[in-house]
DNA sequence: TTGAAAGCGCTAACAG
DNA sequence: CTGTTAGCGCTTTCAA
C-alpha cells in the first residue's frame, strides 16, 4: 500500500501538501493541486485510517454492545444502528455479550483502548460497568433500551409503563376479563414498568388480576410455552394473554394452538417488540412496537452532540410505543 | 489516558522497558519488571491499540460484509462470525451493503483503510469488488455462501445440490407426488443449484415434475405468499411443497393455512436454512439445515492459516446440508 | 539486561 | 502558499 510520501515524490512537493490536498485544509495552487491528485491516482492511494486516528486521538469505529444477536429485538436494533452508522460514514464494531460481565468488560476495554468515537449499550445490567467508562474517560456513551439508576448519563428509552397500559386496554378492548401477563426476567427494571402500567389500567377498568396468570419467565419462546402450559395444566381460566415480547407470545400462540384452542377465538394474545416474525406467523400478532429506528437514530444523536463538545443536560429521550393489531387479537367480541 | 511514558517514568525505567514486560519478549530483572507492574497498575494503564496497530500494520479487527441483516440466514451467519472472532479475541466490525455495489466497494475500503486482519464476505455478487482486493492488497479473504466462477479465493460453500436432492427425497418420503418448489432469485448461482439437485431426484424416482409449480421469486416471505395464491387461483394441484429457504416455507405455510388448507396434512412443506424461527412456527417447519456454526469457523481457519503465511491450495471447503424433520412434514402418508 | 533512537503514516504548528 | 519539523504511542533494532 502506497503511502503520502510516495504520492509527494511523484508530485514533486512535501507530504503536507498533499495532506493538505486531501482534506483541503488550506490553499493549494491549482497547478500542484492537480498534480497531486494525479500521483494519488497514479499509486492509488487511500489515507490510513490508523495513521489518521493516532494522530488525530479519533476514529471512524462506533461500537455497539448487546447481551445476545440471538435475540430478534436486538437483531432490530443492530440493524437500525447499523444503518444510522452508515449514514454517517462511521464503522460499526459489534459485541455480543451473552449477559456475561466479563465479556462486557472486555468489550469496554477494547473499544476505550481502541479510541472509538462512541459506545452504546443495549439492555446492561445494574452491574454494568457503564458508570466506570464515563468516570475514567471521554469517550461518549449512550445506553439504550435501559434506564439506568445513574441519571448522568445519556440514554434513550421506551416508556414501558404506557406499553403496559396500552396492552391492558386493547385486551379489555377484546372484550377479555381474565387476562394473564407473562413477563421477561424479574431482574429487568422494564419488566415490572410494563407490568405495573398494565395491572393499573386493569384495576382501573375493574379487571380483576389474578396472581394466579402473572407468569414471571425470561424474554423467550420457551416462557410462552411453560407458562401456557403451566396454566392448562393448573385448568387457570383466562381468555386474554400478554407476552412482554414477542417470542414469549409466540411460544403462548404454539402452545394454545397444539392445544386446539384458538387465537383468537378462544384467548387473544398480545405481543410486544414488533419483530420481523410479528406479522408473518400465523395468526400474525398483535403487538406493541417500540420505535427502534428512531431511538437508534437518537442514541447517534447524543453521540454527535457529545463528540461535538456540547455538555448534555437532558439525559433521558423517551419515546412513546404504539399497537399494531393484526390477528392474535380480535376486537369483534361482544361483551 | 495515560501512556507507556507515564509508566516508564513512575517505575523509573525506559518505555523499551515497559514494552518488553507487557510482551514479555526479552529477560527483564525481576525488580524491575515489579516495579513496572505496579506502575501500570497505578496509573490504570492499557496499551493503545491503535499505535500498536500502526507499528505493527496488523488489527485485532476482521470486517463482515453482508447483504442485509434483515435476513434470518444472514442473522446466523453474523452470530458465529461474531463467536467464532471473540474466540479469537478479535473485534467484529459489519457492514451491510443492501445488495448495493458502491456500498460494498466502500466497506471494502474501509477495511483495507485500516489494515484489518480480514474480510468475510456472505453471498457476494458476480460483479463484487472482492477479486480487485485480492490482487491489490495482502489483506486475507475468505467468501462464504456462495461459489465464485474465480477459484482462487477461499471460500466455504454448501453442497447446494445436495440440499435440493435432500428436499425432494423427503417429499417423496412422506407420499407427495405433485411437488412444487419455490426458489430465490435465479440470478443467484445457488438457486440453480439446489433446483437441479431436487429436479433430478424427481426424476430419478419417476415423479414427473411440473414446470407449473416451478416458481422463482426472492428468497423472502412474500415470494412464499405469492406464490401459493398463484397456484390456487389457477386451481394447480399439489401436495407437497419445497421452499428454498425458510422464509419463503413460511409464507407459503401461512398462505396455505389462510386458505384453509391444512399443512401437512393436505400438504407438506419443507423450508431450508434451520433459521431460529423455523423451530417456533406452528406447525414447526421441517427444514435443511446448513451447519452455519462449522463454517463460520472454517472461515475463520482459513483467515488464520493465510495469515500466518501459509499458501491456500485448495480454495473451497464444502459442507453437507442435513435434514431436520418437524411438523410441517408428514412421513405417515401411505402411498 | 537495558536505554536511546528510529520510524510506522499522518497532521499541524511554525517559519519562510 | 508551501516545506520543515515535531510528535501521536508504540515496538524494535542497535549499542552499551
Amino acid at each position: 500500500m502506497s503511502s503520502m510520501k510516495d504520492v509527494a515524490k511523484i508530485a514533486g512537493v512535501s507530504s503536507s501538501t498533499v495532506s493538505r490536498v486531501l482534506n483541503d485544509s488550506m490553499f493549494v495552487t491549482e497547478t500542484k493541486k492537480k498534480r497531486v491528485k494525479e500521483a494519488i491516482a497514479i499509486v492509488n492511494y487511500k489515507p490510513n485510517l490508523i495513521a489518521q486516528s493516532l494522530r488525530l486521538k479519533t476514529t471512524k469505529n462506533i461500537g455497539l454492545i448487546f447481551p445476545e444477536i440471538s435475540d430478534p429485538s436486538f437483531q432490530m436494533v443492530v440493524k437500525y444502528i447499523e444503518e444510522s452508522a452508515s449514514d454517517r460514514g462511521l464503522n460499526l464494531i459489534v459485541f455480543s455479550t451473552h449477559d456475561d460481565y466479563k465479556r462486557e468488560a472486555h468489550a469496554i476495554d477494547m473499544f476505550l483502548r481502541q479510541k472509538i468515537n462512541g459506545i452504546i449499550f443495549s439492555r446492561v445490567s445494574d452491574e454494568s460497568q457503564v458508570r466506570n467508562i464515563t468516570e475514567t474517560s471521554d469517550t461518549p456513551v449512550v445506553v439504550i433500551d435501559r434506564v439506568l439508576t445513574d441519571e448522568k448519563i445519556p440514554n434513550v428509552v421506551l416508556n414501558n409503563y404506557r406499553a403496559g397500559e396500552i396492552a391492558a386496554k386493547h385486551l379489555i378492548d377484546c372484550g377479555c376479563r381474565k387476562i394473564a401477563c407473562l413477563t421477561g426476567s424479574p431482574k429487568i427494571g422494564l419488566v415490572s414498568e410494563r407490568f405495573r402500567g398494565f395491572r393499573d389500567t386493569l384495576q382501573l377498568n375493574r379487571i380483576p388480576f389474578l396472581n394466579n396468570l402473572h407468569f414471571e419467565g425470561e424474554f423467550t419462546y420457551d416462557t410462552g410455552v411453560v407458562a401456557i402450559e403451566h396454566f392448562l395444566k393448573n385448568s387457570f381460566d383466562f381468555d386474554g394473554v400478554w407476552g412482554q415480547n414477542d417470542q414469549i407470545a409466540v411460544g403462548a400462540i404454539s402452545t394454545l394452538l397444539r392445544y386446539k384452542i384458538r387465537v383468537p377465538e378462544d384467548v387473544s394474545v398480545i405481543g410486544m417488540d414488533n419483530v420481523s416474525f410479528a406479522s408473518k406467523f400465523f395468526p400474525s400478532i398483535t403487538t406493541i412496537a417500540q420505535p427502534y429506528k428512531q431511538m437508534c437514530e437518537k442514541a447517534f444523536q447524543f453521540i454527535d452532540r457529545i463528540s461535538s463538545g456540547e455538555i448534555i443536560t437532558h439525559y433521558q429521550a423517551v419515546f412513546e410505543p404504539f399497537l399494531i393489531v393484526r390477528e392474535s387479537t380480535t376486537s369483534v367480541r361482544t361483551e
